[in-house]
RNA sequence: GUCCCGUUCGUCUAGUGGCUAGGACUCAGGAUUUUCAUUCCUGCAACAGGGGUUCAACUCCCCUACGGGAUACCA
């Protein structure tokens, strides 16, 4: 019996990687690489009526996206595969066998429109909508029977019908449920497949899943689960329950509110590093006051000793900041690669490497998100559009002297540096009177477009002489 | 309704019996900047309430309130 770490990390793919869940993936991730364990991925598609077309593949892509590599899975295999659960349905079968051969579980011929009634037939007496166990009571020969007949039926969990469970989470110490309370789980649906329950305690333990990470939504199935280790002989992992991700409205964080997959915020253009980062602390934090991140720095830093109980609210807009911090620190190559395909959606042309660089570089110090640089970005690429307000500020006499001493001047400047505009704006002060606003003003709206923005020799250093001047040439009079 | 979990600034959080309750985001003000943005500084702002325990409670216990989760042949 080894008693290496091995982690799950074990989604139902339901089209998208929820944020909730890149957390769950996330702490996999940063457990299994702090101690040197194993990270697996293992996809929970039992069942048949929520099977989305090319879901697991895009779970994978996002996964892959942020950086987040597991050892064993999909595509990459492992010595416990397979790794889909519905790839493995005899396994779950035979254990459910061993159940009910160990009376502790049972077949249960109720159809789901019997359930409903009962429910129905409980809610209206006040009572709890649990199942009220009369397939438990069935002998062993009416079952034979019901059998014989054709009858389908589902297979149930026997769980005690006193007494308490006590168990420990890693996060919340101690929890205790009267067995009373808990219901007579359904382990194997009338389709054959398993449910959650029966194939997620079976995959685990043949797994050799040692911590079991998981949402605090999981915390009263875990009775259930702890029954089956205990039927089966098996050694239950240890489990942490992690609090919820919520909305604003303190609900447990939904699509209804906002973006809740991770492919919609790297599409919004939010950086994986910003997203990792931020998500990290959303039920996480190191004792000191650190709040910034790489992947491999959460590794050395994380603990699931610093794990938080209570749920958090996602909060896009420090999201943002991050995100913007990101942008600014990050090597601009890369930023520019990141920013590429906003750019190739506007259609302009971005061929001029040197060019599309220095505008990333100046995008990225007054941006959040990478989809807001082709707006940043659009005066150096198209044609400028100035509103009857600006337009006045461009026919004014003292604007018109400026520029035409510029288009006059500026032609004989070598290099554009600091030093030569600099000198440039000096000589056109002496000529024309203008200075302060009225000089920089005038400039930055007639070849920039804007009376805001960056300084001018930035501004001609990206555009260039020639084009500076053809933008001139339009707005003088 | 029942069961379970939770509760420090608006939000993310530090804090494990003695602190002016700290940091970050947001917001406000200021400095820098020709302007905008950046950056920097300053400020606003919290221990849900009530009982205990203790010389001493944000910290431990109980109750209440509030919030959330679970109550499926979904995960």
């Amino acid at each position: 019996m080894s008693s290496e770490i091995r982690v799950r990390f074990a989604p139902s793919p339901t089209g998208y990687l929820h944020v909730g869940g890149l957390r769950t993936a996330l702490y996999d991730y940063l457990y299994a690489r702090k101690t040197g364990g194993k990270f697996v991925l293992r996809i929970e598609d039992t069942d048949q009526a929520r099977y989305v077309e090319g879901a697991v593949e895009n779970l994978l892509k996002s996964l892959k996206m942020v950086g987040l590599e597991y050892d064993e899975g999909p595509e990459v295999g492992g010595d416990f595969g397979p790794y889909y659960q519905s790839q493995r349905t005899e396994l779950y079968l035979a254990h459910a066998r061993e159940l009910v051969d160990q009376d502790a579980a049972y077949r249960c011929f109720c159809t789901p429109e019997e359930l409903t009634q009962q429910r129905e037939e409980q809610k209206a007496l006040g009572l709890d909508t649990r199942y009220d166990g009369r397939c438990r009571k069935l002998t062993k020969e009416e079952t034979e029977t019901k059998l014989a007949n054709g009858n389908t039926f589902t297979i149930r969990l026997k769980v005690p019908r006193e007494g308490e469970i006590v168990f420990f989470d890693l996060v919340r110490d101690r929890i205790a449920f009267q067995w009373e309370t808990v219901d007579d789980q359904v382990l194997i649906k009338s389709d054959g497949f398993p449910t959650y329950h029966l194939a997620n305690v079976v995959d685990d333990h043949l797994m050799g899943i040692s911590h079991v990470i998981r949402g605090e939504e999981w915390l009263s199935s875990t009775p259930k689960h702890i029954f089956m280790y205990q039927i089966f002989g098996w050694k239950p992992p240890k489990w942490i329950h992690l609090p919820l991700i919520l909305n604003p409205d303190k609900s447990k964080l939904s699509k209804r509110q906002g973006d809740v997959a991770t492919e919609d915020f790297l599409k919004k253009g939010f950086l994986p590093e910003a997203l990792i980062n931020f998500i990290a602390l959303l039920g996480w934090h190191s004792a000191s006051d650190r709040e910034l991140y790489t992947l491999d720095e959460l590794v050395q830093e994380f603990s699931l000793k610093r794990l938080n109980k209570s749920g958090s609210v996602f909060d896009i807009e420090k999201l943002k900041w991050m995100n913007s911090h990101y942008l600014k620190t990050l090597e601009t190559g890369y930023i520019a690669i990141k920013a590429t395909p906003y750019f190739k959606e506007t259609g302009v042309d971005i061929s001029d490497r040197e060019k599309f660089e220095q505008i990333i570089d100046f995008a990225r110090e007054r941006a959040a998100t990478l989809a807001e640089f082709p707006e940043l970005a659009k005066p150096f690429y198209t044609e400028l559009e100035f509103s009857e307000e600006n337009n006045e500020l461009l026919e004014v006499e003292m604007s018109q002297n400026v520029f035409k001493f510029w288009m006059e001047k500026l032609p004989e400047i070598i290099e554009v540096n600091v030093a030569s505009i600099n000198a440039l704006l000096n000589q056109t002060t002496e000529a024309t009177g203008a200075k302060g606003k009225d000089l920089y003003f005038p400039l930055r709206l007639a070849i920039f477009g804007s009376i805001h923005g960056p300084e001018l020799t930035m501004i001609i250093g990206i555009l260039g002489i020639e084009k500076c001047l053809e933008r001139l040439k339009k707005v003088i009079r």
